[in-house]
DNA sequence: TTCAGTGCAAAGCGTTTGCAGGGTG
DNA sequence: CACCCTGCAAACGCTTTGCACTGAA
């Protein structure tokens, strides 16, 4: 996919530099990170990046439609790279799991909304609730 | 539903002060607020009440059961009352209307996920996409 | 009278921005 | 060699926290 990278740039008359090549690597093989887990992941490759570098170029990876991020707390998004299947987030509440479900599961919903001409963005769903361990095992209460 | 309010305090416990009811009242009045709407509502009618207390009795309103949130944009949550009837927030990512829906929408993604045991959260769902409206009008582009 | 609740001020976390220097194309 | 990009440091928006005082029960 970084194939990818040099080219988008390219047509936005934007440059390829090693913190992109690295920050775009970084979300692929973390699969799911947020902002500062990126940032430490490139970091215990190169030394010196920092962290407004990274939010500009998630920025930018996401406008190239290279990455793109969900919310799976209340704290910092979380970003993934297009290049995997796209997919609905599912986050258990109590214990945090978070699973990732084929987009047919959304499928009567987005019918349903589109009916009403609405397109629904299916990658940035995400769906809270709480895991089937967590019901079984779980006194009735606790937050996100 | 105010009766509530110190009802399901008395049980935990709790006080009820002038704030407390405030601050309930408010969320009701709006409908839909975020801290800061609510601060500003309550504000509008008695002067002294700090945002600390707004963030904090949010919280403990919601531990009641008596409010809910949301994220309906990635800045602060939304607020609304659970005497509503529990409905899906619909937002349109470019013009950022929000509209709601019956829970009905999203049963078969509740069957599909119950399928495996979890248990959906629905009144916290937002679903971001774009509306009819903007679909028509607009070039395509624009985040969040 | 007790202890939960409040206001205030400071700190915290995640993110954004202005600017000057650096490196890509 | 133009101009995009980066690092740095300061600012920012939202939220949380510690502490002493206040007031509900």
């Amino acid at each position: 996919m970084s194939d990818d990278l040099a080219a988008r740039l390219r047509e936005q008359g934007l440059r390829l530099t090693p913190q992109r090549r690295l920050i775009l690597q970084a979300v692929e093989e973390l699969r799911h990170a947020t902002p500062d887990e990126v940032l430490a992941h490139v970091r215990s490759r190169v030394s010196s990046v920092n962290a407004s570098t990274v939010y500009r170029t998630l920025e930018v990876l996401e406008e190239l439609g290279l990455v793109r991020h969900t919310h799976l707390s209340d704290r910092a998004p979380t970003y993934h790279s297009t290049s995997e299947h796209e997919h609905v987030h599912v986050v258990c509440r109590r214990c945090h799991v978070v699973r990732s479900y084929d987009p047919a599961v959304v499928a009567p919903l987005v019918a349903a909304l589109g009916a009403d001409g609405f397109v629904v963005d299916v990658g940035h769903l995400a769906v809270f609730g709480e895991c089937a361990d967590c019901a079984a095992q779980a006194p009735p209460d606790t937050p996100t």
